[in-house]
DNA sequence: ATTCAATGTAACTATTGACATTACAACACA
DNA sequence: TGTGTTGTAATGTCAATAGTTACATTGAAT
């Protein structure tokens, strides 16, 4: 399975709150019509952002916000925010193997170990990205496409 | 969303294979008894790592083994095999955003590349671990069960 | 105080993938 | 030819994703 694709939005949401932040109130509305994708389903990804403490959202007025320094919210952050995985683990385990079985009983003993290592190596890349870079790269790409025009 | 227990169930798979395949005849039914799983799933996730060319299913007479030296398959291989990832990305992106957005025509190429390294970081670790190491790590864990017993 | 644009949610639907289950044809060997 | 097994089709259940409509709540601005 893959990961779903609240977590691309949820970054798209961010790209958008540092590209036009302080020009445009950024809404729910405003970040459907970027992304393409009905408000609700924005509105939900706000909402655990916001749980996340990694938004503000104005209630009443509207707009969203960063709550902290952008150099100190990374991918993971937002990763751990939008992405619902049980017990936080990666993999999936089939239930209750055969205990009569000498594999089957010790198949999460065995397994553990490794598969916590391939989820720690993709979750500390994760970690090592911020959204400073995020806001730095988006500014680089939006400046080259403004010298070279928009063309493939 | 969590990977998929056919990975487990695979990984499950190859250590009966390693542990009973000299003794036992490895069937489908076997396997299906030791993981807890209906015998179609194992089938089918055995059809796959044959597609792959990791195992030998004999039919009519029955069985499976292992179509090469157990160091030269990995863990990554497993996963390639039975894990269905729409184009090998990892990351799910919502389509179709807005082109008439500087944000949303760019969001691809702006996080493509930082996507594509956290896939190569958890891929990397994957393809780290050999099937014998598996089963290094499974004859350990047996033999220390059958000295210290089953209590946890 | 009223207005009005937003948010926060509930309710319902469609679609997809995972996994289970029954059934049976094809197969290979004894 | 009989037996045990594989390969696969058909069907069902369940959970998660994502879309959509609807509406009460909020709070700044008029």
């Amino acid at each position: 399975m893959q990961i779903s694709s609240r977590f691309t939005l949820a970054i798209h949401i961010f790209a958008c709150i540092d590209t036009f932040g302080e020009e445009y109130k950024v809404t729910s509305d405003f970040l459907a019509k970027s992304t393409n994708v009905n408000p609700v389903i924005i509105r939900k990804i706000l909402g655990q952002l916001k749980g996340a403490g990694l938004i503000d959202v104005a209630r009443g007025t509207g707009g969203t916000t960063a709550a902290k320094p952008l150099d100190e919210i990374t991918f993971l952050d937002v990763y751990r925010a939008v992405e619902c995985i049980e017990r936080g683990e990666l993999f999936h385990f089939h239930e209750n193997p055969n205990a009569e079985c000498p594999v089957g009983r010790n198949i999460h003993h065995i397994l553990d170990d490794k598969l916590f290592q391939v989820q720690k190596a993709m979750e500390d890349e994760l970690a090592s990205v911020t959204l400073a870079d995020l806001k730095r790269d988006t500014e680089e790409c939006l400046k080259e496409e403004a010298l070279f025009g928009r063309e493939k």
